[in-house]
DNA sequence: GTGATAGTGGATATGTATATCCATTGGATC
DNA sequence: GATCCAATGGATATACATATCCACTATCAC
């Protein structure tokens, strides 16, 4: 019930960015040193959320990070997609490696899909405005 | 919002053991035929397995494994716990590797809270008896 | 254009979960 | 107690996520 390194990394990232607008794009380096994580290892994750579009990135003099929209319009599905990837999919407890045919399913079945769509409407609902990281 | 291989693994055995009962002990081996999981690498899941308490293994020959209780009887979170370890432990979404304080909390925390509260339910309510594998 | 700056990307380590191999131990049966 | 059998445990291999290092490219300022 935890997100992977690099999901984490990605939401303070968001998280800081978010309540740090102002116009300025952040400096990875300045990024990376705020929220203690190793820089080359961010940059990694920022490119990738550049990539999927949550945020744009400037290259030279007065470059970095900003977001690519206000943080009320980014879901945190849209920040944690591309790291969790097939992880995130929900499907049998049992058998995670194919897709849950419902046909047969056990009691348990119910019960954990109830788990997974509370997970999942989370991730659609909430943006990264609703995200605050204090220092 | 998948569990480990091993976690998986172990939730797959206690499924099989618990629909397969009829007094006599289940071989690892034949388990992990039936399964189609490495026999090597379930007979170490086996071990935490009844290290922690949750199924009997008998050496030599007329040995094998078998639950600890009735299938009713043990819950999910038994069988999950020594596998899941620290993952498993709810926290803050930005701040994983300490514990949350509720001061100063945003607002994504409190639904957050929600999914983890939900997910703890899930495997404190069901037990290996409401689990069912078919073959 | 030249130089400085900052993100990009490739190659490489490290750590942990997953998986395999094989020798050893403990228990059942005769 | 001799023997067989099945779990146990140590050592090792593989895969992937995490982390680091460094060279390259794009952009701005002058």
């Amino acid at each position: 019930m935890n997100f992977s390194a690099s999901t984490t990394h990605a939401l303070r990232a968001m998280a800081w960015l978010a309540s740090h607008e102002d116009g300025e794009a952040v400096l990875g380096r300045d990024l990376a040193r705020k929220l203690k994580i190793p820089p080359d290892y961010l940059s990694k994750v920022l490119a990738t959320l550049a990539r999927s579009g949550v945020l744009t990135a400037a290259r030279g003099a007065k470059g970095g990070y900003r977001l690519a929209r206000p943080a009320a319009r980014i879901r945190l599905w849209e920040v944690v997609a591309p790291f969790e990837g097939k992880r995130a999919r929900s499907s049998c407890l049992l058998r995670p490696d194919r897709p849950c045919r419902d046909s047969g399913a056990c009691s348990a079945h119910t019960a954990w899909g109830g788990v997974n769509e509370a997970y999942r409407k989370f991730l659609d609902n909430t943006t990264v405005a609703d995200l605050s990281e204090a220092s």
